[in-house]
DNA sequence: TCGACCACCTGACATTTGTCACGACCGGGC
DNA sequence: GCCCGGTCGTGACAAATGTCAGGTGGTCGA
């Protein structure tokens, strides 16, 4: 039997996730979370073979909740997400998170994949992995990345300057270094190329 | 017994909501699709009672087949949806839609709520028919509209110009009158803001 | 120790953008 | 008829933005 705490934000997912593995003989799901700091907390108490977290969580996101599990109870996780990036993949497998299940997989072979990581495999999604293979390892500067993410929800330079506590020539030379380098002509598209790949 | 066309572009969150459903003794899955166009044609051969459609789907979105269903064989639509957009919800009501359930129902809740409108009945969520109530009803004309859209995706003013075949002094004045009714300093700010509410 | 390099920061400059005032056209109400 | 609101455009101005050359300090390998 192979034992699972599941994390969603969303309970209707998480409840139909849950459904669905239920059908599983082999598979009991022993606790349901809808954030991750839950979820380890959960994971601590019960013990479980195996954490599903999503990825896109409020608070703690999938990927944190994965780093704690691996680190303290040593407990394998499972990344369910929505948006295939592949930055986020590359860092997810160096926080020893041991599957990467994107939502566009087809729902038979969710457990298949449960039961091979729980035999100590890995799964990661084909269409995934190869697109982390050929992407461009990403060409920003740390403070580029950090600017960037402030610029993603559309604010002034000044406001960006005011959140990251550097002068407003400082931003837009990060900001300008960054658009030059990923061939874009605004701040935005910027931003959101960089979210794309998974870079933050 | 309750007979379901389940549409859905995520096949693991399709097949969850499946399998959730199928726990239930009165409620069938009769057939599954990916977009909407499928959906329609599938609930055009298979009649079933009631659709169970996603609102963001690629193609045909959610809101287009239930339109089609309600206007064609007359089959009511359950719309899911994963962002509660008051603006959405409106529409939706006004296109035949019978029920309205976030992604952040328990999914207990479903099989209930489906049983409900085969009975005849509507289902609002309560928390987006509150704001949906409470909220301003969109102040922007067709054409900031439509431009907000372009604008949506970070081009320069320049690019929205082209796309929208305008000049770029008239969609600068567009965009500011977006801006100011919406109290936002950026035409990103305001595009987003736009798009939470619902208005496109 | 030196130079090369990189991350970090700044100021000056040209362009883009937002704002405002204005005019023309069209359709529908009063 | 007249007025009003929506659409489309122009021109001008100030502010925000992007671009560039340059400066500082630290690390690292030769």
């Amino acid at each position: 039997m192979i034992r699972i705490v599941l994390a969603d934000d969303e309970d209707l997912i998480r409840g139909a996730l849950a459904a669905l593995l239920g059908l599983e003989d082999d598979i009991e799901v022993v606790g349901q979370a809808s954030d991750g700091r839950t979820a380890v907390e959960l994971a601590r108490a019960h013990r479980p073979d195996l954490a599903v977290l999503d990825l896109e969580m409020p608070g703690w996101d999938g990927l944190a909740a994965a780093k704690q599990l691996s680190e303290n109870p040593g407990i394998p996780s499972v990344l369910v997400t929505r948006h295939a990036r592949p930055g986020v993949l590359k860092r997810a497998l160096g926080d020893g998170v041991r599957g990467f299940v994107p939502k566009t997989t087809p729902a038979s072979r969710l457990a298949e994949i449960l039961r091979d990581v729980h035999a100590g495999k890995r799964y990661v999604d084909p269409e995934i992995a190869a697109s982390a293979l050929t992407a461009t390892s990403c060409p920003l500067t740390d403070r580029e990345l950090e600017l960037l993410r402030y610029a993603h929800d559309g604010g002034t330079i000044n406001a960006i300057a005011g959140q990251a506590h550097l002068a407003q020539g400082t931003v837009r030379n990060y900001l300008s270094s960054a658009m030059t380098k990923l061939g874009v002509e605004t701040r935005y598209e910027a931003a959101r190329r960089a979210w794309e790949e998974g870079w933050f």
